[in-house]
DNA sequence: GAGTGCAAGTCTCAGATAGAGACTTGATCG
DNA sequence: CGATCAAGTCTCTATCTGAGACTTGCACTC
């Protein structure tokens, strides 16, 4: 709780940020590229599944072994919605029974270089925000 | 379909690779850190979020106008995940009606470099997504 | 002093989504 | 004949999301 009345919210004019673009070329929300992309990306199972392929092609089992708590269907969902956006292949061998290969397209491994640095400020940040969890809960309580 | 069997699926050793090295810290996956601190980066709405509050504070109201098919439920929610885990400073001020202002902290400042090479790979990517999408959904709608 | 407005939420309910795990398919093994 | 394996699909329930009505406390108008 503070005095200072919160007069002049100045919106700052940052170069570099989407939002500032995006308004100025009309922002259609309903075409909100990050929503559209990221979604995907950051979706809760997928950023796992990328960094496992990264080590190298994996099969469907295979994953599921290294993934483990993920469901088949979510397995299968992620894989599917991957594949789609071209950022992974997926190949068929016709031995019996039938093997399923799935592996980084070029583009996948593009995003790579991103999704690692994200990845690894929040190896960084870690305790941080684990810290700083643990106190907002206890002032939650406190209350 | 392909006749190649998949032998040797060799992992590769990546150094720069998470998963591995989580694997040989022995790997708790319900304490995996990618789904702890990422499931909430990643979310949904904090994204947009996190890129309008680096244009600088905004108010409660104010970032339901910036986000126009936000919820209020969901941005309260998404609000007060970025506030627990210290991303963010809610101010209370006590004017009449009271006023809430939200602005990003150090720590969520220096997320957004990371965050914002995420969101410079989707956008450059767009096209090619979008493209990927269209021809691996008439694929499967000649299936 | 009754009515209206505002900021910043909370509440409720319906519909969408995720997860557990049983079932499928076709060929090969005991 | 029955079991097994890979790569899924199907079903059913539990959880989560979104829309939007409602709340609270004060100030301002009539």
């Amino acid at each position: 709780m503070t005095r200072l009345p919160p007069e002049n919210l100045a919106r700052a004019v940052a170069p570099d940020n989407p939002m500032a673009v995006w308004r100025q070329a009309g922002f259609d929300p309903h075409d909100c590229p990050v929503r559209n992309i990221l979604d995907h990306i950051a979706a809760k199972w997928t950023v796992l599944i990328l960094l496992e392929l990264h080590l190298g092609p994996q099969r469907f089992n295979g994953l599921l072994r290294a993934l483990p708590d993920i469901s088949r269907r979510m397995l299968t969902q992620g894989l599917r919605d991957l594949e789609r956006d071209g950022l992974i292949d997926r190949t068929v061998f016709d031995t019996r029974p039938p093997a399923v290969e799935y592996r980084l397209t070029p583009l996948g491994q593009s995003l790579m270089g991103p999704l690692l640095a994200l990845v690894g400020w929040s190896t960084d940040h870690g305790q941080v925000i684990a810290s700083a969890r643990a106190r907002f809960d206890s002032a939650a309580d406190a209350a």
